[in-house]
DNA sequence: ACATTAAGTGATT
DNA sequence: AATCACTTAATGT
């Protein structure tokens, strides 16, 4: 398909001269749903640059509880990514590929080179790092204030945008992992939302009624 | 028909 | 909001 990143949506973001230089050095790659890209503790040596797909971001505990952190859309980068590699430390997280992804991979070295030479790399870097920690703000909120419902609600919009399908196939069980709290009280909360008329319940699928806000 | 797994519910902390 | 204990419903063999 993409394999040509001047037909990316790369392209409009980055100057020609840097596109030059992304192909030059990138290897073009893809990775099947499923597929785990980088694991906790890993040194980082690449930056995916998505064009397909969506990674999902996550960080485990000791037990291997779950905790969603974000998700990596195409026409994006991972700021962990970006963060971890300018002082060249492992990983904090876990990324698995949620869908089929297709990206650039990048190594590091070109972070810190293009930072300085490419204005319009320095701005993408500083706007996906910035997204991010004020999304991150905004779950620390919601965690300290102990509103799992308003994040319930997030996560299964977040999910439909992502699958961009309003029927969800999900266990209860999964979501309740992914949010790091338990089966019961999802199921609790699902349900409530089902009696509102936002969304239907099945087993193992959750349809999306509304139009969903929080 | 039976076993297994997902979801629903009341009570307790 | 979490956990326990238990029920009910759906699915696989």
């Amino acid at each position: 398909m993409a394999k040509d990143i001047h037909q990316s949506q790369f392209a409009g973001l980055f100057e020609p001269k840097l596109l030059e230089e992304i192909e030059a050095v990138s290897v073009y790659q893809k990775k099947k749903a499923g597929t785990e890209m980088i694991q906790m503790g890993e040194e980082i040596r690449n930056m995916p640059l998505i064009v397909k797909g969506v990674v999902k971001i996550s960080r485990l505990d000791e037990e291997g509880r779950e905790l969603l952190l974000y998700y990596v859309n195409a026409h994006e980068s991972c700021a962990m990514t970006f963060t971890c590699c300018m002082q060249g430390k492992i990983s904090e997280i876990h990324a698995v590929a949620e869908e089929d992804v297709e990206f650039f991979s990048v190594p590091i070295k070109f972070m810190d080179i293009w930072m300085g030479k490419y204005p319009s790399w320095k701005a993408f870097v500083m706007r996906t790092i910035q997204a991010r920690f004020e999304e991150l703000l905004q779950t620390i909120d919601q965690v300290a204030f102990q509103k799992l419902d308003d994040r319930l609600v997030k996560y299964l919009a977040e999910k439909s945008k992502v699958t961009g399908s309003s029927l969800l196939n999900l266990s209860h069980e999964q979501v309740a992992r992914e949010l790091g709290s338990s089966r019961v009280v999802v199921s609790r909360l699902l349900k409530k939302l089902e009696n509102s008329e936002k969304l239907l319940l099945y087993r193992n699928q959750i349809k999306i009624l509304a139009p969903f806000e929080s």
